[in-house]
DNA sequence: GTCTATAACACGATAGAC
DNA sequence: GTCTATCGTGTTATAGAC
């Protein structure tokens, strides 16, 4: 495959991921991303094996991006809290570079097929790893002794939105909205 | 129509609510249904005019017990962190009581057809009244001056998740939860 | 109230011309 | 690399028997 033909496929990745984000995946037909690509349904097949494929390759290469992120974090020899603040910037980090496919990777992951295995995989090891992050923090007494889950679910939820929220906001800094995001996440918002 | 066709709608619209969850609304066949309600699919229009119809009635149905739930919120004399408290604890309820319909609330309200615009209203009007209820509190001195769009963005993201998580902790009571998670929420993890 | 049969159309994907 | 044409199947929904 000549660089072209690379350079094609991703856009049709790209534009595909945009479209998915709006209808959900099962919603997009062929023909939808052919229109949206200026083409006919059928080039499509030039570039790209199956629809599916295309949901492959968005949610899979974002998963291994969390996976590689986490590992990262879970080796340093940071404080607890500190690591939470590093999972708080890992998540605006990879959303700002991928907004679209993280709807994808938040709502369409159901339709994998032959990776979907792989997929659960992945993420089960990344919850794991944030709760055992949470648990050392309070072993350490640096968190309340609240449920572990509650805490992972709490932060886990804000941050999987983000995908939503990050487009409505067109000026923002990233290292900015992480400080600001992981301060309300951790210590609260009352005075 | 009788009370026993009224009893199969109900059901027929609970049982979709179950398999959208799964699935999504798009990728869910009336085949599907009718298979999961042990009858054929033509049987289904005995008792529902369309698909589109089911998902109209789970989504406004829910979206309506949003609206009259914050009516009443806004209404009372609390404190704006009472009042806070007081979308958690309406959050926990309508969430435990159509875990199923949540899910098409959050993930599936894009393919509304006549009723998209009065859904998108019912939500507009939520979220400028959560956001009143923050911004009162910073002046009140009760929150810290924070983004008031990010609090709410977070406070939302969470409150919006439940739907996934409720199910998996089978016994437990709303009010803890709601308690707890209002905790988390307003007052940060940390020590 | 459920069935069989079917209308009318949309779907993912392929074949082969250019 | 894109096109036209088309295959085989799946889709929502209706008609009419029982």
């Amino acid at each position: 495959m000549n660089q072209k033909s690379e350079t094609r496929k991703e856009e049709i990745i790209t534009t595909a991921a945009k479209l998915f984000k709006e209808k959900g995946y099962s919603a997009v037909t062929m023909r939808d991303l052919a229109t949206a690509m200026g083409i006919k349904a059928a080039s499509l097949y030039n570039h790209i094996n199956s629809k599916q494929d295309i949901l492959n390759t968005i949610i899979i290469s974002i998963a291994e991006a969390f996976t590689a992120g986490m590992e990262t974090i879970i080796q340093s020899e940071d404080s607890s809290i500190e690591k939470l603040k590093q999972i708080v910037a890992l998540h605006v980090k990879i959303t700002s570079n991928n907004t679209n496919g993280m709807a994808s990777l938040n709502n369409d992951w159901m339709h994998l097929e032959e990776q979907l295995d792989y997929y659960l995989q992945l993420r089960n090891d990344y919850e794991d790893n944030f709760q055992v992050i949470i648990q050392q923090g309070i072993v350490a007494n640096e968190l309340k002794p609240n449920n572990p889950e509650i805490i992972m679910f709490s932060m886990l939820s804000t941050l999987r939105s983000l995908y939503l929220w990050l487009p409505k906001k067109e000026d923002f800094n990233p290292a900015d909205l992480a400080m600001n995001l992981s301060e309300i996440l951790i210590d609260g918002i009352n005075t």
